[in-house]
This record gives structure tokens, C-alpha cells and sequence, in this order.
DNA sequence: AGGTTTTTTAACCTAGTGGTTCCATAACCG
DNA sequence: CGGTTATGGAACCACTAGGTTAAAAAACCT
């Protein structure tokens, strides 16, 4: 039933404070307290965020003496991006106007 | 700080019935009762996890006498997989091997 | 050893989720 | 009108999620 990892990935991507981080990982590592600085939340709850992206591959943690560096992990992203992929023709047809034209043939048929 | 729609549509995409919903909406409109058929579960627990759809803006619901026909919309389902887009590059260059061999670079360091 | 920095863990709170069952609504069919 | 079908709503329950504060670990620096 499609069930699998693409769970804990898009769970993890439906928080903005998450998605920041990811955005912030995208041009290089970074520690945890780098990564807790720009958000208005204690540093915890910024340990508790990772620990779910970690949990969902999204990235992963070295180790630098006492500091933990976080860096992204394609994996996961390229998972989802590739569950979304099979809708691409989907939105594709339909910016081309062709749900569009069934409606109309739709509404016509109605009358 | 990156919010909107995106908090909605990625939870939505978050749960694997929710997503063979969407699959099955995929291959054409279909019935509340038709898409909860396949389920071991309570109908009125499909109708919460289409109103989850609908809210995010995956689905949309029409009207035919008693039935409520749902359909796929594209536009959310776009949304999600533009802010993907973003990360292709970087899991595309992951996969030519340009991290794996800043991982040599980084080994060689330390020895 | 003692103190500092960085990060995790623990305990707690509130609110949301995913499921249930039972009932209400709405539109059809005699 | 009365019954049936299709769906949404209300009340409830167990569990998870996202946040807090306070304390524990772990590795550094004299």
C-alpha cells in the first residue's frame, strides 16, 4: 500500500522549521547550535527537529570533538521528489488546458 | 521563514492511505464509498483523511445526487515537488560523485 | 581535577491525529 | 410519505508532536 519510508520523509518536510533547516544544510554542514541560532525556540526543540530528519534520512550527523555537524542526505529528498514525479504529466496536462477541455465537454454534455 | 501551503500538502503526503488515495484519484474521479472500499477501515475515517486532502488543496469535491466525487488538483501536488526541485541539483551531484570524492579529499586530510 | 562549551536526555504540558461507534443529514426510489 | 444509500458530524480514546525547563554527558581547555 505504498507505505515505507516516504512516511517519515514527508512528515518531516511538513515542518517549516525543518524545511529552514534543510535550506540552511543545502549550502554545507553546519553544528546544532549554528543551525538553532536564527530560530526564536530553544535549542532542545532544535535537537528534537533533527532527531526527525535523521529518523527520515534526511540528514545525517558526524562527529567534531564536542560538536555534532549535520549534513544533508539526498536520499530521502530524491525519494520524494520521485513519488511526486509520477504526477509530473498529471499537472503538465492539466496547465496544458486539457482537464480544462473535458470540463467543458463535461458542462456541454450537462445541458 | 518558508510557511504556507507546504506545512499542509507535505503532512497530507505523509500518511499511506492518504497517498493511495490520491494514486487511486490519479486514474480518474471516484466516490467517497469507492475510495474507501479497498481499506480496512471505517468509512467515516476515509472521509476525516479526505477532508485532510481537501484542506490541503490535493483534492477538490463535486456533486453528483447523493455522491461526492472527489478529484486529483495539481496545483499542490506542483507546489510540493517545485520546492523538491530546488534540492535536485544537489542529489543529482551527489550521484556523479562529486560528495564521495570530497570525502577522499577529507579522509586524506586526516592521515 | 575543575570549569566551559556543545549537545542530548528527561519530565512535563498542550494540542493535534488517526482511529472507533453511533447518529444526523441529504438525496434518491418506490 | 417511508425506506435506502451515501456521506458528514459528534463524542470519545490512545498516541504522537512540538514546545518548554532543568539536568546529564561528553569532550574540550587550562
Amino acid at each position: 500500500m505504498t507505505a515505507g519510508p516516504l512516511d517519515a520523509t514527508f512528515a518531516a518536510l511538513a515542518d517549516p522549521t525543518r524545511r529552514a533547516i534543510l535550506a540552511r544544510l543545502h549550502s554545507g554542514e553546519a553544528t546544532v547550535s549554528e543551525l538553532a541560532a536564527p530560530f526564536a525556540m530553544s535549542q532542545p526543540a532544535i535537537s528534537k527537529h533533527l532527531k526527525v530528519l535523521e529518523r527520515a534520512g534526511l540528514i545525517s550527523r558526524g562527529r567534531d570533538a564536542q560538536r555534532r555537524p549535520c549534513r544533508l542526505e539526498p536520499g530521502a529528498l530524491k525519494e520524494a521528489a520521485g513519488w511526486l514525479e509520477t504526477y509530473r504529466a498529471f499537472w503538465e496536462d492539466r496547465f496544458q488546458g486539457l482537464d480544462d477541455l473535458l470540463d467543458e465537454l463535461k458542462e456541454a454534455d450537462d445541458e
